[in-house]
DNA sequence: TTATAGATTGCCT
DNA sequence: GGCAATCTATAAT
């Protein structure tokens, strides 16, 4: 047991927290807080945006075609990180669900910066990011591909990674944070099956992905 | 404020 | 060879 910024006592989540079914997982990893180990303090956020990628019956998760070496992790045990490369550019962060030989995934894709945030400013480029505002926070980690850079999360790195290990760098922790309300949408990005509602945000709050709607001023 | 193009790598067909 | 679970800069309105 550690304590965070706040003070709140900070746990690590159960394996069998990870192991049902993505679509379950979902709502109840909203709140929860995603850890990254170096330095003094380490850097922190809270998970406020995902989405479900399922094994069978969905075209857009990357277990579709079966087990490849690329996919693996995803068919392997459950709380283990997934981080795939896309466009060249970016990594992006998954959590495995259901037990072993099963698949199916959490992507991450917002976080609400808690702890660290001159480190994730400085790993995102960002040096004249004004870190005691909204909108200077938001940049650091509101979207998937972007709070990657924030943790200094690679493929190389962390694919394959225990979250749920102590001796781990990178961990999923519960704070005791509960979120007040959920909203479901369908996914970001994607062309097959993007109809399905599976993208679980927490309404209303600042740090979830996209454009930020701004009234005329 | 919204729209569009471009970056750039590795995986699968 | 084509394309992808993204993001940013730049241009147009």
């Amino acid at each position: 047991m550690e304590k965070n910024v706040a003070g709140r006592s900070r746990t690590l989540l159960p394996r069998s927290f990870f192991d049902r079914d993505p679509r379950q997982v979902s709502p109840e990893l909203l709140g929860k807080v995603i850890v990254r180990k170096d330095g003094r303090s380490g850097r922190a956020g809270r998970i406020v945006e995902v989405e479900a990628y399922l094994g069978a019956d969905d075209g857009a998760a990357h277990s579709a075609a079966g087990r490849t070496a690329r996919n693996q992790v995803i068919f392997g045990p459950p709380g283990h990180a997934y981080i795939y490369f896309i466009y060249g550019v970016y990594y992006c962060l998954n959590i495995s669900c259901l037990p072993e030989g099963e698949a199916g995934c959490l992507l991450i894709r917002a976080l609400e910066p808690i702890a660290g945030t001159e480190e994730m400013a400085e790993a995102r480029g960002l040096d004249n990011a004004d870190l005691h505002s909204v909108r200077g926070l938001r940049s650091l980690a509101s979207g998937p591909g972007k709070l990657c850079e924030a943790l200094g999360i690679t493929r190389e790195r962390d694919n394959g990674k225990d979250l749920l290990s102590p001796r781990s760098d990178l961990i999923v922790a519960d704070d005791g944070y509960v979120v007040s309300e959920i909203g479901v949408t369908p996914r970001i990005g994607i062309t097959k099956s993007a109809e399905m509602p599976l993208r679980y945000i927490a309404a209303g709050n600042p740090f979830v992905s996209g454009k930020i709607k701004m009234g005329t001023r």
